[in-house]
DNA sequence: CGAAACCTTGACAATGTTCAATCACTGTGG
DNA sequence: CCACAGTGATTGAACATTGTCAAGGTTTCG
């Protein structure tokens, strides 16, 4: 793969020419179709994996035997950075490709050579860490405060980040709802009540995977109204 | 303050002789007494804290005036990494003494400084924050799949480490149970009830803040039955 | 075509919230 | 020193939300 591809990508954009060199060198740029386990559990632990396109699912089992999603990653989003420093089986998951997917891998090793003598490579990293941070404290106040409806409402704002300018917002969702049902932390039977009633309340028309919203703003007010964060809210950079 | 004090720490047990000469030159050690107010939202972007000893709530208000928890912190937790890389307002907070504290505080453009220019130390900030990180993964599955009891359950078995080689441990609740609750995502009311449930099922004695646990084994069993962490999950250190 | 997954709906159970009342405890000012 | 306000904590009753189970429709894909 070429260099240039990586430095116009913001987490490696500082990185030294070597470290570029050594990236684009041991980079795998892959295409899965749908439905694909991406990583084992095993395989997590040694792979650095950047999304460059499509949705990616990852997660384990739980003691009982159920699914439980660790998270979902889209353009731009990486995992793996957890076994730079500790390596623990525990902290291991699964990845399955959600959409078409295009991605590039590292080995955990190089990428923890990389940022062991690539100042700037690691400084790039940590802002990203940071900013991941960010999200996951913004996740835990909604899941605390949001019911099931607001959940849902917040999911559908943060898919677009210019939506409180528009009207008449048509938005399809990226993956399928027993799916975001367990990324919202609720059961596919609420999710679907809920999002019907949502659509009641705040003039959604739900049509399969399609949403139109008519009034992005009157969403906005019934979705953010206990939180502490202003509207667009943790939309990555 | 020694810089043999901060070489103790281990988030900057790797810093360069020079970066800990000016850490120790500038850090402020205080100390408070429980119910003061430590930083304003203000100060809180000008202001890395470390906790010595106590224990510290970080807060916001939401748009609707409620108190929202951002964390709380204890012994060898630290706040303040997020402004490193960017500085917006919505990410400030207050923090709040909920015990008497120790603490110790840099200014963040210092840390911004030396962060830039020490790799060794930029790698053990990095390496605390991926920490922080799973523990608040850990906090998001904990919402989504566990009860009240559960909640309740999971946070006393956190308090002591070695706790599954005990028998009647006895333990006393770090804070009070309004803003236990809070942190736990639930009411006032429904902590109570939920607490005293708990105690019958799994066999605790509560009496007001002290708690004592006769049989760890059975707690532990019902508490992280669907979680997808083994027992000692995300304890620090 | 048929199996499997996805999605929805109804009836009901479990869980959590709200509101109001009460009690204990703490610290303050008269 | 006591009265009193304020906070923390608990409890009951009514209510709202979410989960569970069962059934049936729809979509997808080999």
């Amino acid at each position: 793969m070429q260099t240039g591809f990586f430095q116009k990508i913001k987490l490696f954009s500082q990185a030294s020419p070597t470290s570029l060199q050594q990236i684009s060198h041991a980079a795998k740029k892959r295409l899965y179709k749908k439905g694909t386990i991406i990583l084992d559990r095993y395989q997590s632990q040694q792979t650095f994996l950047y999304v460059i396109n499509g949705w990616i699912k990852l997660f384990r089992e739980s003691s009982d035997g159920e699914e439980v999603i660790v998270d979902m990653l889209t353009q731009n989003h990486h995992c793996g950075a957890t076994f730079l420093f500790e390596s623990k089986e525990e902290d291991t998951y699964m990845a399955k490709s959600i959409s078409e997917i295009e991605i590039f891998t590292l080995p955990t090793t190089l990428l923890k050579r990389l940022v062991a003598s690539d100042h700037n490579l690691s400084l790039c990293l940590m802002h990203s860490i940071l900013q991941k941070q960010k999200s996951l404290s913004v996740h835990i106040e909604h899941l605390s405060i949001q019911n099931a409806m607001q959940r849902i409402g917040c999911f559908l704002l943060r898919l677009r980040s210019d939506i409180q300018f528009q009207k008449n917002i048509k938005l399809r969702l990226p993956y399928d709802k027993v799916l975001l049902a367990s990324r919202l932390g609720m059961r596919p039977e609420t999710f679907s009540r809920a999002l019907s009633k949502l659509s009641r309340k705040c003039d959604l028309h739900v049509d399969n995977e399609l949403i139109a919203i008519s009034c992005p703003l009157k969403l906005i007010q019934y979705v953010c109204q206990h939180c502490s964060q202003i509207f667009p809210c943790n939309l990555e950079g």
